[in-house]
DNA sequence: CTATAAAAAGACCACATGGTCGGATTTACC
DNA sequence: GGTAAATCCGACCATGTGGTCTTTTTATAG
């Protein structure tokens, strides 16, 4: 049972700083001093390895990070911004900072696993039907402006997010963190209700 | 020497879209008909062919699709939109579309090959140099508001540009142009120079 | 025609990979 | 203590990989 839920945390782990073609199993074997019998007494495949990896961690890890503190009856403005700094600032502390995970994993395996991509995807949708309800709920709520498309924010938002973790890992994180942060104070400026015509 | 170029076009397209670890150098032998001989005659390693092809196609690729399209005297707004929007179209029409070629390399080689990431970070500098020089000169210019920071509104642009494309490679291309594009013009509308002030 | 070098062929090597399998060892339970 | 199931070991296999090396073909100039 533990064995079980280090080989994940493990795979996880060499997964998300190697990727997963270049991650054989004997480098998570060799990390956990365990044998081959061991992973394929828990897991039928490699890939299906992964998969549970992506259901039982990735999954959760998404949720925590940024979707579940969106959530909430507050200005989802205010929100979101504060979600995207926050999930940034860990990026930035992490001396060995590898990109977001989700989107490393979509880069990967697009057109190569359409089995894994499914499950990938699947959490890509998780978050954007929250962002979007989120957005909703403050336009309804009197904090953006009745104008926003928010399917279109929402895409908006993922794409900037997505992006932006890929600059970071290249180079001055803090400084493309500051960066984008002020932009996206500035887009969220233009879309906010406008209090002269409310 | 034509068999270098064959090579080296061969070369990009399976990298771009089987991703570099996932690709044999025999893959790309049996699609041209050739040799181990042929290939290591023209390139001393996989590395060396790689890097090559980063030099003499990769670069070229970017500039001709992303930078040189937003030089000129314009307003650079009007500029990276329809840049954008061109950029994106292509990738629209191209049934098999694996996203940003740069964003892929980008991550597929973050952390774990640092010279090939030098000469991707190249890339990517040419890329914002050239941003944040259009965009000042559109603001010497009188097109874009005087407080607006041009390095951040460049870093967002990379970012944002850079995350559609994943987006756009998992369902629904055209619904994600046509929304990303909307929030960027959003995005524009804000920064651009303000008409009453001016 | 021939000499010479560029270009390409393809057999070969050492190594790594995902996966299998029979057996050893531990654990839980009566 | 004994038994059976769960867990784990590690040798083994087929395949694929990057790379080397010798040999052959091709072109080119005298």
């Amino acid at each position: 049972m533990a064995t079980m839920q280090r080989l994940q945390n493990t795979g996880l782990e060499l997964f998300y700083a190697q990727g997963y073609y270049d991650t054989s199993i004997d480098d998570i074997l060799k990390k956990l001093d365990l044998s081959k019998g061991a992973f394929y007494y828990h897991f039928d495949s490699k890939e299906d390895f992964f998969i549970q990896i992506i259901q039982n961690l990735l999954a959760r890890k998404i949720y925590s990070t940024l979707i579940e503190p969106i959530e909430g009856h507050e200005n989802p403005l205010t929100l979101i911004t504060k979600c995207f700094d926050d999930a940034m600032e860990t990026a930035v502390h992490n001396e060995m900072d590898y990109g977001c995970i989700l989107s490393n994993f979509l880069t990967e395996f697009n057109g190569k696993n359409e089995v894994i991509m499914r499950h990938l995807n699947e959490i890509v949708t998780v978050w954007e039907v929250n962002l979007v309800t989120a957005l909703q709920k403050g336009k309804f709520n009197g904090y953006l402006d009745r104008h926003v498309d928010c399917e279109a924010a929402a895409t908006f938002l993922m794409s900037s997010y997505f992006g932006v973790r890929i600059l970071m890992t290249s180079a001055a994180p803090a400084s493309k963190k500051y960066r984008f942060m002020s932009q996206l104070r500035q887009y969220f400026k233009s879309i906010e209700a406008n209090p002269v015509n409310s």
